[in-house]
DNA sequence: CGCCCTTTGAAGTGG
DNA sequence: CCACTTCAAAGGGCG
């Protein structure tokens, strides 16, 4: 039924301030951050930045010329080569990287030609000076508008803190099982990402932090809504079954996300979306989330959940056991070397840089309402056990060959 | 050939 | 504000 954002009322203006909402309560009434200088702190974005993450970002280490395309087991692909030569990033960069290390201005084409991952296009993307932003509004012609589309690039958005968190981990699980479906790849990273702890999302989070900073900054004009109607998603009448579906359980809750409420053994794995409202709004602080171990939600995500999808069975039986495998090294992991990440929170409260934080700069405010709930960090042994007892290990993983 | 599936998160629209 | 929708990645499956 209409769809919200298929049509989209022909790309209308954004009602005056529609959209202008930012989730973290960043950048509010502008639908980009147009100057840097409005931009919270800079994060150096170096590789070292955000600790064990090897690469998200390492197109930002630019090297004689040519930035460093640290691809990945998988083959992580360089979000924004062109940056390197943008100048506000430089000036972003420069504090960080010797200025050796950056390219003299290439005005977009990378030298080397490599494609733009964000840029899904033969023509590389303008600057982000460009001419949309004439002055005195957009009073294009029809004309001057459809040429723009045409050949205006497909930016793509950025990636959020799970999507990079796939990038990197999705070759890794791939190697682990003989699954190969993505759709059942996803479902495991899914779960995997539940089971990460705060510490370890956190730095996804950040990371899609930077990544949307950078984003901003190269493409000012660029709005997610530019991307509407180019996929063709039309899962309109599933998403409307669970929707509905959804909506019986909120009615309960009143517009809460359906709590985590399940049986422990079985639930029709049909509710992904559901596993946020885990700690409801309470935790308030992650410390807080950490200090109970109650969190309940917090092992549901990795449990047993019989992946009812449309899964091949063999796809299920292995996602199974993975899980399983998974939590089991989990759980040895935190019994026996009593992890680091749960027993140095546990012990140092962390402090709000070690939180999550989903988005850009945030108001303290922003804290309070912080939707990722990291309740669902802290795994418990107990559950990974559980899921253990549930589901033996049969491995169906690889030899480790 | 191109959409579907599947995941979470961000961001868009409409009410 | 809330609800809902789309799109990011990815790659086998399938019509």
């Amino acid at each position: 039924e209409m769809g919200a954002g298929r049509e989209m009322g022909a790309r209308r203006k954004m009602g005056g301030r529609r959209g202008a909402r930012r989730p973290g309560g960043c950048f509010s009434g502008i639908p980009r951050p147009p100057h840097p200088s409005e931009l919270p702190p800079y994060y150096p974005l170096s590789p070292g930045a955000v600790g064990q993450i090897p690469h998200p970002l390492g197109w930002l280490v630019p090297q004689q010329g040519q930035p460093v395309y640290s691809i990945p087991p998988g083959g992580f692909r360089h979000p924004y080569p062109a940056l390197a030569m943008n100048a506000s990033m430089s000036s972003l960069m420069s504090s960080r990287f010797s200025p050796h290390m950056v390219p003299p201005p290439t005005h977009g084409l990378h030298p080397s030609g490599i494609p733009h991952p964000t840029i899904v296009s033969p023509i590389v993307k303008q600057e982000p000076t460009q001419p949309s932003i004439s002055p005195g509004g957009n009073s294009k012609s029809p004309v001057t508008v459809k040429k723009e589309e045409e050949k205006k690039p497909h930016i793509k958005k950025p990636l959020n803190a799970f999507m990079l968190y796939m990038k990197e981990m999705r070759a890794k699980v791939v190697a682990e099982c003989t699954l190969k479906e993505s759709a059942a790849i996803n479902q495991i990273l899914g779960r995997r990402w539940h089971s990460l702890s705060r510490e370890e999302q956190a730095k996804y989070y950040e990371l899609a932090r930077k990544e949307r900073q950078l984003h901003s900054q190269l493409y000012p004009t660029w709005s997610a809504r530019d991307n509407y109607g180019k996929k063709k998603k039309r899962k309109r009448e599933k998403l409307a079954q669970q929707q509905s579906h959804d909506t019986e359980s909120s009615l309960a809750s009143k517009s809460k996300k359906p709590c985590v409420q399940y049986l422990p053994a079985e639930k029709p794995c049909d509710s992904p979306a559901s596993s946020h409202g885990s700690m409801l709004d309470s935790p308030a602080t992650p410390s807080a989330a950490l200090a109970s171990p109650a969190a309940p939600a917090a092992t549901h995500s990795e449990q047993a959940q019989p992946l009812s999808l449309t899964t091949k069975p063999e796809a299920r039986a292995q996602l199974a056991v993975h899980s399983a495998a998974f939590l089991s090294g989990k759980a040895a992991a935190a019994s026996s070397s009593s992890s680091s990440s749960s027993s140095s929170s546990l012990g140092s409260p962390p402090s709000l840089l070690s939180r999550p934080v989903p988005f850009t700069s945030v108001p303290s405010t922003a804290l309070l309402a912080s939707p990722p709930s990291f309740a669902a960090a802290v795994p418990s042994p107990q559950a990974a056990l559980a899921v253990l007892q549930t589901q033996p290990l049969s491995l169906v993983t690889k030899p480790a060959d």
